[in-house]
DNA sequence: AATTAACTGACGACCGTTCGTGAGTCGAAG
DNA sequence: CTTCGACTCACGAACGGTCGTCAGTTAATT
């Protein structure tokens, strides 16, 4: 009960103030509770960052996967694009993402290796769900001749992108980024660029 | 003399630690002093910190500038591309960049308004710089018939995208993004896109 | 009676910062 | 050539705070 509430405060400051700018009072007090007592919940500070970041993992996953078990009857342009609209509408509504992007970038160096463990997992996840997508795509003649590999590689690019402009301007800046890139990636790699709607 | 030695190392940790996570103490043991003795050359840390900021924009916007005039005979193709090698042998061999980019993202929260005027100030002047670029191509009808806004835009998010892989990979694992990302990049945005060599 | 979760109190370590001091440099005055 | 004062730079000592952590206690729940 307590521990969950302690989780999602910890989130909240490790993703807008990193882990060394995050103090366990501060977290306590959110939750209204005293810095000792996250002792009874927690083995200290390092423990309760490394449950936080194994929680944000399995969330990020399994949205990933519900996301595109939906979009499964999509085209492959409209679930491309869905993608991208999730990814800033999760970047204003959640804290999870925020905290994980944070922590993908500039992880507390003392954990270096755990949390480099966790973004691998992750990455190999998602390399592996977009590879299928765009591996399909390429059989149903969607595509132009590229290995499907590089394209993923590509979408990822293109992702990260727009992950970056959210992370320093806000989805208003990120809105500005999306169009002309997403176009211009469209552009690169279909093999019919123009009069197939999206 | 001194004051120089303390705002290198001052920049490798904030680089690499972030602005939280470095102390006077550690500073000033690398460049082998006290940390009392950094306030002969600045008024705290606060002043030490800004003070690097600004040396560091004022070192990436000469950089940007010389690089583009060097660059200013060769055809858009090699200097575009000229540009992603660039950004890849400036972030292994200097300490500016990384410092820049993780204060671009993350800055202090309590200096966030300074931080955000320099990012600003030196936005505005890549964008400018670009878009005359693309505006010149457009001319010489090289490229496909898009505003030279957009297109620099998603130029702009190109190396944005690769700068990421080099935060979380370092060069190799950006090197494996490169070649797929401005294939379909240049292949989004070109007029002939096969045939022209590079 | 046993377990749990919150509390109070205190710990040493380190933080950024201030103050007063002393050693060294340099140019001008004697 | 020496002496003097001003200036620069680094220092030790110490400040009030905050940090993460540990130990022991209390109150409520099972």
């Amino acid at each position: 009960m307590s521990a969950e509430k302690i989780k999602e405060a910890a989130m909240h400051y490790f993703a807008t103030q990193g882990y060394e700018g995050t103090s366990l009072s501060q977290i306590a007090e959110k939750v209204g509770i005293k810095k000792q007592s996250i002792y009874s919940h927690f083995s200290g500070k390092d423990d309760l960052f490394l449950q936080v970041l194994d929680n944000t993992l399995q969330q990020e996953i399994h949205d990933l996967n519900t996301k595109l078990k939906h979009l499964r009857t999509s085209s492959l342009k409209e679930t491309l694009y869905q993608l991208i609209e999730d990814l800033m509408s999760r970047y204003e509504h959640s804290e999870h993402m925020k905290f994980w992007l944070r922590m993908s970038y500039y992880p507390p160096m003392h954990l270096y290796e755990k949390v480099n463990d966790a973004i691998y997992q992750h990455d190999a996840e998602e390399r592996k769900l977009f590879l299928s997508l765009f591996k399909k795509a390429i059989d149903d003649n969607v595509l132009k001749n590229r290995k499907p590999e590089h394209v993923t590689i590509a979408f990822i690019a293109l992702l990260n992108a727009i992950t970056v402009e959210l992370v320093y301007g806000g989805v208003e800046r990120a809105r500005e980024v999306v169009n002309p890139s997403w176009e211009i990636f469209w552009d690169g790699i279909a093999r019919y660029s123009e009069g197939d709607g999206i």
